[in-house]
DNA sequence: ATGATATTTGCAGATAAAGCAAAGATGAGC
DNA sequence: GCTCATCTTTGCTTTATCTGCAAATATCAT
């Protein structure tokens, strides 16, 4: 096939008239920008230009195809400057996907000032809790939490995701406060699992890793219907902290067993943005995690405030 | 800068949906299209394709350039293929070139017959009596009589320009006609010159070369001017055969000196069709030629019909 | 006529592209 | 759950293409 190369040699010859001049003005032999004339002239299957040593004049077919050759050269680099324009700065449409419960409480209210800060971006916000491919579904970049699968993606660490204990005011003043781990086995805990079978807590604090069998009276796939329960008083529920740590601020939740946190599964290394490992990563989806980095920060907005001490930090 | 060829693979891995899928197609491997889409994403500088082992599918930037880059490359095949249809049968602006009294005697009166043969040609007949460059004056084919220019051009024999004796049967009744060259010197002779100074004629004929000074009470650097007062009965006239043949046939002139021919001047060898030496003769060319070669054949029709012998042929 | 400058071609060096093989990754099927 | 087939990518080598230089030829201006 002819090569972009030897069109942009014949307009250019064309327009300066001199395949010398093409040369000089390009930094290159006058023999290469002529060779490459008569290559196109061989690949299309006819004379374009005209040569004497000291003009070059069109054909007829030269004529119609720098005509048309032209324009389809401009239009060849708006296409790429378009593209290259993408990748300036942050702008286009940014696809984000994530988990409902964390999407709505900690992604949404972020994108007002995300798009105050890149007014040329758009985003379109998927939330989804079933386990989606990112690029099955378009997105340019993932908020997941918890779960990493090793795929050819790229994880950017947001936060921790602490699980804490706790149980509305209510419950506990008519169940009482547990005081030690075991003490959770004769409580109601409402517990959230994919399978059946039993399911133990693994709580670790000042004295080390304890695993206590727990059940009650709720059992739910469902991460809000927990915390639902658990807001009405039914028992005591082991909670990511980005979704109670306001209301354990504000009272409507208690902390139980203050000091012992939820010991992460082996898989659960915090909350992460995740995007593909392509090598080029794209202004907007580098924007869009440095700014959730950022947001979140070293200690979520979500978390108490620094307590100087403990082990409370030990499993972020 | 980016290829062409790059640009195709990446179209084509888009429509096929795998590198491998179009390298199969092509006939090549498909770690050559996976190069060369990497290569065009680092010279646009940015993602086009995610990839997966299974899948590919377009980022942003690639759903822009494919829809922007398929049009441009449809564009550029068919611009191609415009310009190679333009070679498959002559077609097109056919620009010729020629002097005024040829071409009104012989090239015009022969267009309608090449027109008829093809279609889709126009021409655009230029004549001109001035010398001028092809190239110049945007001509794709130049007719001439005589002179023959050692340019960079292709000459293809047409005719004989030979010039013959000729003068009216009025004037030959009156003044008697001459029976040898040297008996020219006391005719009136219509001498068309373009210098000052002597003419000579050199006739040759049964016996040989001979040279006569020639004079009258005419000189002019027309040929028509010398033909018109031939026909006027103004004297002896030495007139292209192309010019005078019919007449001398139908007896407005008669030949003067019959068997004697003028001899042709060193850079006369007679009537062609001159075209520039391109790589890529255009086919309308290439007929236009042949057309003409065909029509005026090995003895044109303004000649004397065959007389099976003399001289007469000794200077074609 | 001479000189300056053009295009073109042969030749050698440099650059780019191609294929092959191997490694890592992913989905299908048993 | 595991194996297999297939996909992309990378390193390496071979092949093809392109480039520049120099020489030959051709044209215009002085």
């Amino acid at each position: 096939m002819n090569s972009l190369n030897a069109i942009r040699l014949f307009t250019a010859s064309v327009d300066a008239g001199s395949f010398s001049e093409v040369g000089r003005r390009l930094g290159m032999a006058p023999s290469s920008v002529s060779r490459q004339v008569a290559a196109l002239e061989d690949s299309v299957g006819a004379q374009l230009i005209h040569r004497t040593t000291r003009k070059l004049s069109l054909t007829e077919a030269g004529r119609l195809y720098f005509e048309r050759v032209s324009r389809i050269l401009a239009a060849l680099d708006e296409a790429t400057a378009a593209v290259s324009h993408l990748e300036e700065s942050p702008r286009g449409v940014l696809h984000v996907n994530g988990p409902t419960a964390f999407g709505v409480r900690h992604v949404a209210p972020a994108l007002p000032d995300f798009l105050a800060r890149y007014p040329e971006v758009r985003i379109e916000l998927t939330l989804t809790d079933n386990f989606v491919d990112l690029l099955e579904v378009g997105a340019d970049v993932a908020v997941r939490v918890g779960e990493l699968e090793d795929s050819r993606l790229i994880a950017r660490r947001l936060a921790p995701n602490r699980r804490v204990l706790c149980a509305s005011p209510g419950y506990l003043a008519r169940a009482g406060a547990p005081e030690c781990p075991q003490d959770l086995a004769d409580h109601n805990c409402l517990v959230y699992t994919r399978h059946h079978g039993n399911v133990n807590w693994n709580l670790g604090g000042p004295d080390g890793l304890a695993e206590v069998r727990v059940s009650g009276n709720l059992r739910t796939n469902n991460t809000e219907a927990v915390h639902a329960a658990a807001l009405g008083g039914l028992g005591v529920a082991l909670l990511p902290s980005w979704l109670v740590g306001q209301e354990v601020q504000s009272g409507r939740l208690a902390e139980v067993l203050p000091g012992y946190r939820a010991a992460p599964g082996a898989l659960d290394t915090g909350i992460h943005a995740l995007y593909p490992a392509d090598r080029h990563l794209s202004t907007k989806v580098r924007a869009f995690a440095d700014f959730l980095v950022e947001r979140f920060g070293p200690r979520p907005y979500w978390e108490d405030p620094p307590e100087g001490g403990v082990g409370a930090t030990t499993w972020q």
